[in-house]
DNA sequence: GGCTCGTCAAACGT
DNA sequence: CACGTTTGACGAGC
């Protein structure tokens, strides 16, 4: 390790990272810059097509309940049919068993209703008296969802076996729609009503039969590579990588195979048993059957050679490979896994072990099948690191912040020589010379013990359309273009879930030398799907010609992205201004992060409102869940002026060969 | 096909 | 905070 006292920030070499982008105005002409702010209505400039002035082509995320429809009554939400179509989250259980309801779960006046918001022309608040309140009527949500992500009626062949695009939107509708769960859940009830938005999502979706990979089949599943991760069981269902919902042994039934034999194709590990993880490479697994548990009382008997067992000692004989998945405690979320897709493995052996109650239980002895991509041991290095176990090599600087984020960023270079990017001064947020006015004064909220779900009288949950934008986790649930924060206004405290993108970075980033593009963002911490990963920190500018500048960040650029979020496209762009911001003299990590044209983070509008000023800031998120130690890129968007295009090294299948 | 059963869930409460 | 409680979905097997 190197100490921080022995490098001269001064003198390492200035290289120009490969991410020029040429910043252009493309603004309306009624559109001045940020010196002279015009405090008229945002002006909404459509990249895509010709929307009329605040109608979006797509808002999947408006609360389906007329309440929301009065206040856009020119969006019509298709296929949507009060009855029939109606999911009951609460609805079945408080009915069939009226006094049976537990604590916590809101039957009646208590709680916050969801269809409690304030009607904006009279102020007064509007109810919905009907009886059943506890409705929430999500379908028609998961159908625009799987409507905007292409997947209405998956042919029988994408059901069967899939690729990597479908996986890939499969997942992102079940956690865009568990998580728009969640956030109504919250709201109506507080901490949550118990009912699993992880399983009322998969079960409609399995309904919907918008799943794929449902052939069973031996080796890998096309679509999902080594290493990736998942944060619920349901995921490895729905994508076919593990059709169990909960127990621990896929297998092919005896019926389907050719000499009427079970054979295994994946098991998870995740602590359930007495398991070996293996020491040293993590290589090894020692497996424990299933079976000799009765859940209900806990006693313990043998386990029988049947089912998930029989199916292992099969694939044992005939040398087959099994999928395997470790499942790890997720250290930001204690109460949840983390489950690692770590590839493929071949049975050993196999023995019967007494159990220190004197049951036997079967074992199987795993290895891995060598020349797959790391995935489990790269968790394994990144622990010894944090133990102190392992040192790491190409450490340049343990935190190039020098302090100023509250997790360290470390600088590393494994790749060549070069002692690090050119010199920039580490600031942790945005810069504005003058703050944008605002028409009317917008009042801080008075929530003292911070901004609680559900609390309908706060002014930054009613900004946010009547719902905290974020979850108890941090991570993104709204779907609204521009999330409205807590600011100084505000009497909330810093801890405030509604100030996500204030406290900097929460997972461990560190500035890495990629093989052919520059400098690099990476995290050494798995990254759950929507969580904030850092602001663009920089100076607002209006500077748009300065073409030795590569460290800029444009929002007049056109963000046109098939894979992102579905609004992402139209309202992101609800700039009042043409915001442009420069790192190139002072920024945070979000300067390092590289174009990509299938990009794992994207951005959107963070509003701190304070009176009568509006700061608008860039607070990028994950798409997706992502490993450790996988670069972290977001798409630059498209430069209309179309010069000074750089040549785009993504890889990525649909890269589009170019990037600004 | 309907039914039962068992299963290395997940969230919340204590 | 480790453990129990609660409410579950899925598929195998009958």
């Amino acid at each position: 390790m190197n100490p921080p006292s022995s490098i001269d920030k001064t003198r390492v070499l200035d290289v120009k990272p490969l991410r020029c982008l040429s910043p252009v105005f493309t603004s309306p002409s009624d559109m001045s810059s940020v010196s002279t702010p015009q405090p008229s209505p945002f002006v909404c400039v459509s990249p895509t097509g010709p929307f009329p002035t605040g109608v979006s082509s797509f808002f999947p995320f408006v609360a389906p309940n007329e309440t929301t429809q009065q206040q856009i009554p020119s969006r019509v939400l298709p296929g949507r049919c009060v009855g029939a179509d109606r999911l009951a989250v609460n609805e079945t259980t408080s009915q069939q068993t009226p006094t049976g309801v537990r604590p916590g779960r809101s039957v009646g006046a208590d709680g916050v209703d969801v269809n409690d918001v304030q009607d904006s022309s009279t102020g007064r608040k509007k109810k919905k008296l009907n009886k059943p309140m506890e409705v929430v009527d999500v379908e028609p949500l998961l159908n625009q969802l799987i409507a905007s992500f292409k997947l209405v009626d998956l042919d029988q062949v994408k059901k069967a076996d899939g690729d990597k695009e479908v996986v890939r939107r499969i997942l992102l509708v079940f956690d865009l729609f568990r998580r728009r769960m969640t956030q109504i859940d919250e709201s109506r009830n507080g901490s949550g009503s118990g009912t699993r938005p992880d399983l009322i999502a998969s079960n409609l979706m399995r309904k919907k039969e918008v799943r794929t990979n449902q052939t069973k089949r031996i080796g890998n599943v096309s679509g999902i590579e080594v290493g990736d991760i998942f944060f619920f069981r349901m995921e490895l269902c729905l994508v076919g990588l593990h059709s169990p919902s909960m127990s621990g042994i896929d297998y092919i039934s005896s019926k389907l195979t050719i000499d009427q034999e079970p054979l295994a194709v994946s098991i998870v590990s995740a602590g359930g048993y007495d398991d070996d993880g293996g020491g040293g490479d993590g290589d090894l697994l020692v497996y424990t059957g299933q079976g000799g548990v009765q859940r209900k009382d806990g006693k313990m008997f043998d386990q029988k050679l049947e089912g998930g067992n029989l199916a292992l000692e099969k694939s044992l004989h005939r040398g087959n490979v099994v999928r395997v998945i470790r499942g790890v405690r997720d250290v930001a979320n204690p109460t949840g896994k983390i489950y690692i897709y770590d590839g493929l493995y071949k049975i050993r052996e196999s023995w019967v072990e007494k159990t220190k109650l004197d049951c036997n239980v079967f074992k199987y002895k795993l290895l891995r099948v060598p020349g797959q991509p790391e995935a489990f041991k790269v968790w394994k290095t990144i622990q010894q690191w944090k133990d102190g176990v392992a040192s790491r090599v190409g450490v340049i600087l343990p935190d190039l912040t020098s302090g100023a984020e509250s997790q360290p960023v470390c600088l590393v270079n494994d790749v060549d020589d070069e002692k690090g990017p050119a010199y920039f001064t580490y600031i942790p947020s945005l810069k504005y010379s003058k703050p944008f006015l605002m028409p009317r004064p917008s009042p801080g909220c008075h929530c003292v013990g911070g901004c609680q779900p559900g609390d309908s009288n706060c002014p930054c949950i009613q900004r946010n359309g009547g719902f905290l934008p974020y979850s108890s986790l941090g991570v993104l649930m709204s779907y609204k273009t521009s999330i409205h924060e807590c600011y100084s206004a505000c009497l909330c405290p810093p801890n405030c879930r509604n100030r996500m993108s204030q406290g900097g970075p929460r997972v461990r980033l560190e500035v890495f030398k990629t093989k052919n593009r520059g400098w690099g963002l990476r995290s050494r911490d798995p990254i759950r799907g929507g969580s904030f990963i850092c602001e663009y920190a920089g100076e607002v500018t209006d500077v748009g010609n300065d073409s030795g500048n590569n460290y800029i960040f444009d929002a007049t650029h056109i963000y046109e992205s098939l894979e992102g979020i579905p609004d992402y496209n139209d309202e992101s762009w609800k700039v009042p201004f043409p915001l442009i911001i420069s790192a190139k003299n002072g920024g945070n990590v979000a300067r390092f992060m590289n174009h990509s044209c299938s990009p794992n983070v994207y951005w959107k509008l963070v509003v701190r409102e304070s009176n009568n000023e509006a700061y608008y800031h860039i607070a990028f998120f994950s798409i997706r869940h992502i490993p450790p130690m996988q670069e972290l890129t977001y798409d630059y968007g498209i430069d209309k002026a179309d010069h000074r295009r750089k040549q785009c090294l993504c890889g990525s299948l649909n890269c589009r060969r170019y990037f600004y």
